[in-house]
DNA sequence: GCCAACGTTGGC
DNA sequence: GCCAACGTTGGC
């Protein structure tokens, strides 16, 4: 069981159409760069990721998991590229900002905070368990 | 809208 | 195989 962190541009895919997809949950597709697709590689049914929005909101947003395993992007005609598929598991009551990352000692760093600009990255249970308590989640969701 | 940081590409 | 140039991402 591990975590991950997800970032999307909310303008092209945000958790809001994430949750319309419902249980049978969308294509995580469009990732084009290697350290994100080794990171959807390592990725097994049922691990959990925090859904954040990146441009104006930068910040944590909900909690999707991962419902298949990496398998070729349709997306993408090269046929070089894959993909995982996600659902929505629930919104956070409370989002979890960029700046609070930064400002939190146990948070600053994480690679959301280091560097920004990987898409798909891997998180930590500590790190895990305290965005989901400042996100208003009284216990993080089980699998 | 700008700029810094990073990843990727292509020439040597 | 190295490195410069370029493009893209994302925060400010």
């Amino acid at each position: 069981m591990a975590y991950w962190l997800m970032k999307s541009e909310p303008d092209s895919w945000s958790f809001d159409q994430q949750k319309k997809t419902g249980r049978k949950g969308a294509e995580w597709d469009g990732v084009r760069n290697f350290q994100a697709r080794s990171n959807m590689k390592a990725m097994r049914r049922g691990d959990l990721a925090f859904f954040y929005h990146t441009g104006e909101e930068k910040a944590v947003v909900g909690i999707v998991k991962v419902i298949a395993e990496a398998h070729q992007d349709s997306t993408d005609p090269t046929g070089q590229w894959q993909c995982v598929d996600v659902a929505a598991v629930e919104g956070l009551p409370r989002p979890v900002t960029l700046a609070e990352v930064k400002a939190h000692a146990k948070l600053k760093d994480m690679k959301l905070a280091r560097n920004p600009r990987l898409s798909v990255q891997p998180v930590t249970l500590q790190e895990w368990a305290i965005i989901c308590k400042l996100g208003g989640l009284a216990k993080p969701p089980e699998t």
